[in-house]
DNA sequence: AGCACA
């Protein structure tokens, strides 16, 4: 049958057609957080913590309206907003738990937010939560943009269906299932307007279910290629391969059996999908690798690049001197 | 922390 030729976009953001996540622990059926994640943060109670994240490092001329459009694919992201501290603007972020609002810090950080401005995000962790105003915006006379805050788009919290099948999500963002994280207890397609695209694949891509805070401290300049670390023993190469191989810009991949560790290299078409990838999938936890996440590096030698260069190649022609061995 | 292949 026809099978097999699967739009890449279409098998990306087919999170659930013929095979739904395994469904939380039947809680009661409206709990808004209930996240079943690795992380302890059983000290605390998820209520007072701090899940809004804070951004600098944005352009000045920002509107909220850019950051919003940024955020609002983000998983668990709830409403955004920006201040001007004199001209600099500063953002916030709330995002629907601590770990949604880490995992898209994570995912900003150092982000090229524009080009021309060279304006390079920064990001951490609020030190309290963005106040949400009820109701709808209140001052509609001043109309001061600055001031806004929004309510963001509906997408992230009714899963990652996207809004239109002709403007898939950027998925280069997060990925297929990117960091999703803890199931939230919605149904995939309640309340969406539209029936979602008849699915051809089930569930090609095992998918990272999860996403654990990674450390990474060290990391090598910008380049076409990824090292992944931090695997786990007992690796799945098609869970990776199938994992890898569906992100944008995609070019090819090398696993690298080790006595304990397999790492693998990921070569990309530019540096920007790589970038994408190491930002969305940073941390992702696959089923195969356990419970660790992922440790996503820039790699030491890029595909195409060769290690060692140690013929410093001069200009050709720069000076008369010829090596001895320059016919062809 | 573990970085190969052309």
């Amino acid at each position: 049958m026809a099978g097999t030729g699967i739009h890449p976009y279409l098998q990306q953001w087919a999170p659930a057609a013929t095979a739904p996540p395994p469904p939380p622990p039947s809680v009661a059926s409206t709990v808004p957080l209930p996240p079943p994640i690795v992380i302890d943060n059983t000290a605390r109670s998820a209520s007072d913590e701090v899940r809004t994240i804070f951004i600098t490092g944005l352009p000045e001329d920002v509107k909220e309206r850019e950051l919003l459009n940024l955020l609002r694919w983000l998983p668990g992201y709830e409403a955004s907003q920006v201040n001007f501290k004199g001209e600099k603007p500063m953002g916030f972020a709330l995002f629907s738990t601590a770990q949604l609002a880490i995992a898209a810090k994570d995912a900003l950080q150092e982000m090229v937010f524009d080009v021309e401005s060279k304006s390079v995000l920064h990001t951490e962790m609020a030190k309290k939560n963005l106040f949400i105003k009820r109701g709808i915006v209140a001052d509609s006379s001043t109309y001061d943009q600055s001031k806004r805050l929004r309510t963001g788009g509906d997408y992230t919290h009714s899963g990652y269906t996207s809004p239109s099948p002709f403007h898939p999500p950027p998925a280069h963002i997060w990925g297929p299932h990117g960091f999703m994280a803890p199931p939230p207890p919605y149904d995939p397609y309640g309340g969406y307007p539209v029936p979602p695209v008849p699915m051809p694949a089930p569930s090609p891509v095992p998918a990272p279910n999860n996403y654990v805070p990674v450390q990474n401290a060290k990391d090598n300049p910008p380049c076409n290629t990824l090292f992944i670390g931090n695997l786990g023993e007992n690796i799945n190469e098609e869970e990776l391969r199938g994992l890898f191989s569906v992100q944008p810009g995609f070019k090819q991949m090398k696993i690298l059996r080790q006595e304990r560790h397999t790492v693998c290299f990921i070569e990309f078409e530019d540096i920007n999908s790589a970038t994408n990838v190491h930002h969305s999938l940073q941390g992702a936890v696959i089923p195969s690798s356990g419970s660790v996440g992922m440790r996503i590096q820039y790699s030491k030698n890029p595909f195409g690049k060769r290690k060692d260069a140690s013929h410093h190649v001069a200009a050709p022609g720069s000076n008369g001197a010829l090596p001895a061995m320059t016919y062809q």
